[in-house]
DNA sequence: CGGCGGGAGTATATCGATCTACTAAACCGA
DNA sequence: TCGGTTTAGTAGATCGATATACTCCCGCCG
C-alpha cells in the first residue's frame, strides 16, 4: 500500500500538493504538475487511507443502518433500499446491525458507531424508548428513524420517517368494510410498538365510522422474541388457529403486517379453513413476497423505494448540519387489490347467520 | 468526545500509561495508579477512537459482507447469522454491500473497504470469476466465499464454504423417485452459477441412477439482473407457466431453490394446477419462510447458522494468520419433509397414460 | 559501597493524511 | 526600480492513539 508521500516522491513534489490534487484542488498548481501527480498517484494506485483522512478530517463516509433483524424480508428490503441511495447517491458505505429490537443492542452499537467516527445511522422499527438515541446525538450523531413517530421530546433533533400507520389500517379495513365484511378482527403481535397502536387506531377509527365498533376486536399472540423474521409469521399461525376455532368466527382481518398475514394464510390453510371464501386477509406492507403467497395477499402497500431514499437524503442532510430542525416524514399509504379478499353480499350473511 | 490526553491529565499520568491500562497492560503500574486511570476513564466516558488507533495499528473490527440483494430472504438470513456471530463471538461490526451479481460493484466494494482498512470479506454467491478478489487477496485482504467452490488458481488463498449442492439436489430428485415420480424437470434460471452447475449433475445424477435420465430435464428462464429478490420468484412464476401448458408434463420438479420453487407455487396455482396433487415440487435451502407457503414446501436443508459460524471463524482466523492454507468446508444437506410431494402409485401412472 | 536488576512510568517518533501559514518567484503598473 | 499582487508550491503542526526505548529510583547482593 502506497502513501501520499510515496506519490509525492514519484512526482517530485510536496505532499500538500498530492493532497491538493486529491481533494480537487488543481487549480492551485502547472498544468503540468498536475499532471506529474496524477501519473504517480495512477501508477502506484495509491488510495488514501480513510484512517487517516478522517482522523484529520473527523469524517468518514458510512453510515449505521440498526435493523430488528435483516433476516425479516422486509427490514432487507428496505435495507437493500437505502444501502443503494447511500451508495449510489453519496458514497456512503452502510454498517449493518441487528438489534433484535434489544435496547442494550442498540446502545452498544451506536457507541461503536460513534468509535468508529460514524457521524450518520437509520434506526428502523425500533422500540418506543428513545432516550439511548438522545445520548447518541448529544455525542454529535445524525439519527433518522424509520417507522417510530415523535415522542415527548420536543427538540430531540431526530428525524422520523414513516408510513401513515393510521391511515393504511384505516384503508385496510374500510375496504374489507366495503366488501361487506361486518365481523372484523385486528390480528398483531403483543408488545406494542408505535405504529401498531396507530394501525389499531385507524382500524378502530373505520369500523366505528361504519357503525361497527361492537362488531371489531384486536387479537395479539406473544411472541418469544417480537424482532420479526419468521416469528411473526409464527404469531399469525397461531392466531388463525385460534380464530379458526371460534363461535361467530370474523369474515375478515386486519394483519398488522406482512408477515402475520402470510402465518395467517398458512394457519387457516392448516385449519382447513379456505381464504378467501371462507376468510378474508388484508395484510400491509407489500412486501416483496406477497403477490407470491396464495392466495396473492391484498394489502396496504408501503413505498420503500421513496422512503429509504428520504431516509438517506435526511441523514445527509443531518450530517451536513446537525442544527436541522427535527422533522416528520409522513408516506401515504395505498391499497394494492390482489386476492385475498373475498367480496361479502346479502347471501353470504344470510347463510352464516 | 475526550482523547486519551485527557485522561491522562486528569489522573496525572502520561498518554502512554493510558494507552496500558486500554490495552490489558496494567501490571506495568502501581495498582493506585491504576485506579486513578480507571476513574479518569470512568468519569470521562473515554472511548478510544477507532481511527487513531487503527492508523497506528492497521487493524479496525470489520469485516465486509457481500450479498447479491440483502432484500432476497436467504442472503437475509445469512447476513444475520454472519453479522450475530462476528459481533458476539469476536466483537466485529458488518459493513454490508449489495453487488447484484454485478463485477464493478463487487470490485468498487473491495476496494472501499481496503480504503477504510477492512482486511477481511465475506463474499456470498459470487460469480464465477474470482480475479478480482484475488486483487484484493494481494492487497491484504482475507477473503471467505461462500456457495462457489475454488476456481483454477490452486493457491489462491481465498477460502470456501458451501452446501453440498452436487448432493442436495441428488437428494431431492432421489426422493422424487422414491416416491414413484419418473418425469422429472429441474428448474432454474439461466446464467450459469457454480452451483447451478453442480445442483443441475446432483439431478442428472440420481436420475441416471435409477434409470430415468432420459426422462430428466432442465428448464430455465431468463432473469433480467439475475440477483435474487423476487425476481428468482418471477422466473418459477414463468417457468410454471411454461411448464403447465406442456403436453407430458412432468409429474414433479427440483427448484435449484426455495424462491423460485414459491414462485413455481404460486405459477402452478395461477394456471390451476394443484400441488402436490398433480405436481410435486421440491426446494433448496429452508428459507425461514418454507414452512409457510401453501403447500409447505418440501425442501432440501441448509444448515445456515452453522455455516455462518464457519465462515466467521475461517475469516477471522485468515485475518489473523494470511498464508494460511486456502480450504474448502463443504456442508451435508438433509431432506426436510413437508407438503409439496405427493406420493405417485401405478395408479396414477396409468391414469396419466 | 558500588553496581545491577527490576519496577514504575514517561518522552517521543510514528501511522497517513489535511490544512494553515508561509516563501519564492514571476508579473505588473507607475 | 520598487512595492504590491498573483501564482505555484512547501513546511510543519495536527488529528488520537500506540510502542519502543528510554529514565529514575529503590533495594539488594557481594
Amino acid at each position: 500500500m502506497s502513501t501520499i508521500q510515496d506519490v509525492a516522491r514519484r512526482a517530485g513534489v510536496s505532499a500538500s500538493t498530492v493532497s491538493n490534487v486529491l481533494n480537487g484542488r488543481g487549480d492551485r498548481m502547472g498544468a503540468e504538475t498536475l499532471a506529474r501527480v496524477q501519473a504517480a498517484i495512477e501508477a502506484l494506485a495509491f488510495r488514501p487511507s480513510r484512517a487517516a483522512r478522517q482522523l484529520k478530517t473527523g469524517h468518514t463516509p458510512m453510515i449505521g443502518l440498526l435493523v430488528p433483524s435483516i433476516a425479516n424480508p422486509v427490514y432487507g428490503y428496505i435495507a437493500r433500499e437505502i444501502e443503494a441511495a447511500a451508495q449510489a447517491l453519496h458514497g456512503y458505505r452502510v454498517v449493518l446491525g441487528n438489534t433484535y429490537r434489544n435496547v442494550q443492542k442498540e446502545a452498544g452499537f451506536l457507541n461503536d458507531l460513534l468509535d468508529h467516527g460514524v457521524r450518520g445511522v437509520v434506526v428502523v422499527s425500533s422500540l418506543a424508548d428513545e432516550t439511548h438515541f438522545e445520548a447518541a446525538v448529544k455525542r454529535g450523531m445524525s439519527v433518522v428513524s424509520y417507522d417510530r413517530r415523535a415522542t415527548g421530546a420536543a427538540d430531540s433533533r431526530i428525524d422520523h420517517v414513516l408510513p401513515d400507520n393510521f391511515e393504511a389500517a384505516r384503508l385496510a379495513t374500510a375496504y374489507l368494510i366495503e366488501q361487506g365484511h361486518t365481523r372484523l378482527v385486528f390480528a398483531t403481535a403483543s408488545g406494542e410498538t408505535m405504529s401498531r397502536r396507530e394501525k389499531i387506531n385507524g382500524f378502530f377509527a373505520a369500523a366505528e365510522h361504519a357503525g361497527l365498533r361492537r362488531a371489531a376486536r384486536v387479537i395479539h399472540a406473544k411472541t418469544l422474541t417480537d424482532y420479526g423474521d419468521s416469528e411473526m409469521a409464527d404469531v399469525g399461525r397461531q392466531l388463525a388457529a385460534r380464530l379458526a376455532g371460534t363461535r361467530q368466527r370474523p369474515t375478515a382481518v386486519v394483519a398488522v403486517n406482512d408477515m402475520l398475514a402470510i402465518g395467517l394464510l398458512a394457519g387457516f390453510h392448516d385449519a382447513g379453513l379456505a381464504v378467501p371464501e371462507e376468510i378474508s386477509i388484508v395484510g400491509m406492507d407489500d412486501m416483496l413476497l406477497s403477490s407470491f403467497v396464495t392466495p396473492q395477499l391484498t394489502c396496504v402497500h408501503t413505498p420503500f423505494p421513496e422512503i429509504a431514499r428520504t431516509i438517506v437524503e435526511r441523514v445527509m442532510a443531518r450530517m451536513a448540519d446537525p442544527r436541522l430542525p427535527s422533522a416528520e416524514f409522513v408516506f401515504p399509504p395505498t391499497l394494492v387489490v390482489r386476492q385475498s379478499v373475498a367480496r361479502r353480499g346479502r347471501r353470504q350473511r344470510a347463510a352464516a347467520a
